[in-house]
DNA sequence: ATTCGACGTTTCAAGTAAAATAGTCGAAAA
DNA sequence: TTTTCGACTATTTTACTTGAAACGTCGAAT
């Protein structure tokens, strides 16, 4: 077991304050009581209340990303990996706190600070997926004529999807129906795409 | 020429502020003024600010309704068809002024009052589109297990991009190049979802 | 049947004062 | 040297007030 850095330790405290309550709703003296600090501390760890912010989003971001990097090391057919990419995605952003709840606030806030991050997590992604579609071109699986720009409308037909719902869910994000139902579409349009792509 | 009856002439003088300004940023008096009748004249007519909004609303839906009639009508072939009714969507969500402004007011303000026409609304594209979807079907153009939610699935990608966008674009909704992007990628959508549900 | 002026009521924006909180700094502890 | 913290400042948020603007009503007039 590897000890965890104090800089560890206090953004997993964050994370679950920042997971239930937002980024504004939370002060710096509550995080710091949690790791029993005094909030002059923290600052010696993170300059801003943002960055240690950040430092969480990116802690999540890359928990998400590794995990979806193991589907595409696996040994699976091309049309199977982008199945499993579709579902683990969808599973991080409903359960894995912060993502989650954070794309609601974001929504709402529209702080640029932030667009950046998911911005640049937009670039991992893409990369990801491309990965997944030129494998499915060199193995015959995908049609020869794949742009990269597939690649990125079938992201963006994902995070449309899911914001579509953001809209309609308002709070009541507990409604385990509309999520079933995210997936279901999901998983749909993920056959027809992937039956639209296929190799002739 | 059939003459406008007093209730059309408010409405689309209605639209034209509504159009501009939103709905909270105009008053009754302005509309008042705009055809030349004191504030309580509209009381006659609408019950109330939001019926009169309504009615604006209902007149646009109808309008765009009859045009996708049309596509749906003309001699085409299905995937033709579904090109062109996603080609209309846009134009119209983009410059026919309401529906396009109203969704990101609608998306701020959540009036659950806006949100049943709307929903009514996405029963009528529904029909529309797996009308689209029955006629390819028919002609074997589309595969013959096209379920109906396929068409559900379509739209909500439609509606997807499209809220993504919203989401991004905040007021600056000028900015055609964001507008080309969009109609660039539906396109694409478009074309790979044909090709998922061609017949074989 | 339609219009309007005058009025009551509600909603909303601007302003403000008090409280909460982000962030600083120098000294102390480890 | 690295880490912690108490006390302080500056900024932001919040709760509240208030006056104007706007919704909606009603009875009289046309």
């Amino acid at each position: 077991m590897i000890e965890k850095t104090k800089q560890q330790i206090i953004i997993e405290a964050a994370r679950d304050r920042f997971a239930h309550f937002g980024f504004t709703k939370v002060t710096m003296e509550e995080i710091a009581s949690d790791v029993d600090l005094g909030k002059a501390s923290l600052y010696y760890y993170f300059p801003t209340k943002e960055d240690l912010f950040k430092a969480v989003i990116t802690l999540e971001q890359n928990e998400l990303k590794s995990n979806l990097e193991l589907i595409i090391q696996a040994k699976r057919t091309a049309p199977q990996k982008l199945h499993e990419y579709v579902k683990l995605r969808m599973k991080f952003f409903q359960d894995l706190i912060n993502l989650g709840t954070l794309s609601i606030y974001s929504y709402f806030d529209s702080k640029s600070v932030y667009e950046k991050l998911f911005l640049d997590f937009e670039k991992v992604e893409l990369d990801l997926i491309k990965k997944i579609f030129e494998e499915g071109v060199i193995s015959k699986e995908f049609s020869q004529d794949l742009s990269s720009e597939t690649a990125v409308v079938f992201l963006h037909i994902l995070q449309g999807l899911r914001c579509r719902i953001l809209r309609k869910a308002r709070g009541n994000l507990l409604a385990k129906k509309i999520h079933n139902n995210l997936q279901k579409e999901m998983t749909t349009a993920t056959e027809i795409f992937l039956s639209g792509i296929k190799f002739k």
